[in-house]
DNA sequence: ACTTTGATTGTTTTG
DNA sequence: CAAAACAATCAAAGT
């Protein structure tokens, strides 16, 4: 098991964070200060970029674009998406494992594509950065526009 | 906006 | 310093 070295030399393996599984690190007490996290979110101001690849749809949203095609069918009077998202949620948690199998597959791929997509990305990104010399490392990339916060919705 | 779940990321805490 | 754990945000579709 890699595992055991990962503990006594610090060779982390990225996305293979096991939950205390033989070793807990103790409970934590303190209420985090998610005030912070709101804020530091804020500060990120995620400029709107239409060459960024979307988030892959996890299992549940791939049985959802094909469920969404059947709820239609058997139920064309309903037409709100709540509808379909509630009833695509029971129907989710009443299917088997097995059953949901296969759309973890599809969603592992989709996840695997969109990590190429984000590589192809980060490099354009990257190529950009490199020609705007010594002054990248401030996610404020913002260039000409002063316009600030892309808060679209929210109402 | 509402609605579903999951997956990823971000922040905090502890060891 | 690093890993773990928790908290939050985001992904789509139709009215």
């Amino acid at each position: 098991m890699f595992l055991v070295f990962c503990r006594m030399t610090g060779a982390r393996v990225k996305g293979a964070m096991k939950p205390a599984e033989d070793r807990k690190v103790g409970k934590r007490k303190a209420p985090l200060d998610r005030s912070s996290i709101r804020k530091a979110k804020k500060e990120k101001k995620a400029k709107k970029d239409p060459s960024k690849p979307k988030r892959p749809p996890s299992a549940f949203f791939v049985f959802l674009e094909e469920f969404r095609t059947t709820f239609k069918k058997e139920n064309p009077n309903v037409k709100a998406v709540s509808a379909v998202g509630k009833a695509a949620g029971e129907m989710w948690k009443s299917m088997s494992e097995e059953e949901k199998g296969p759309f973890e597959v599809k969603a592992q791929k989709r996840k695997a594509e969109y990590e190429k997509q984000m590589k192809d990305y980060n490099e354009k990104q990257e190529i950009s950065a490199n020609g705007r010399d010594a002054e990248e490392v401030n996610d404020e990339g913002n260039e000409g526009s002063g316009e600030e916060e892309d808060d679209e919705d929210e109402d």
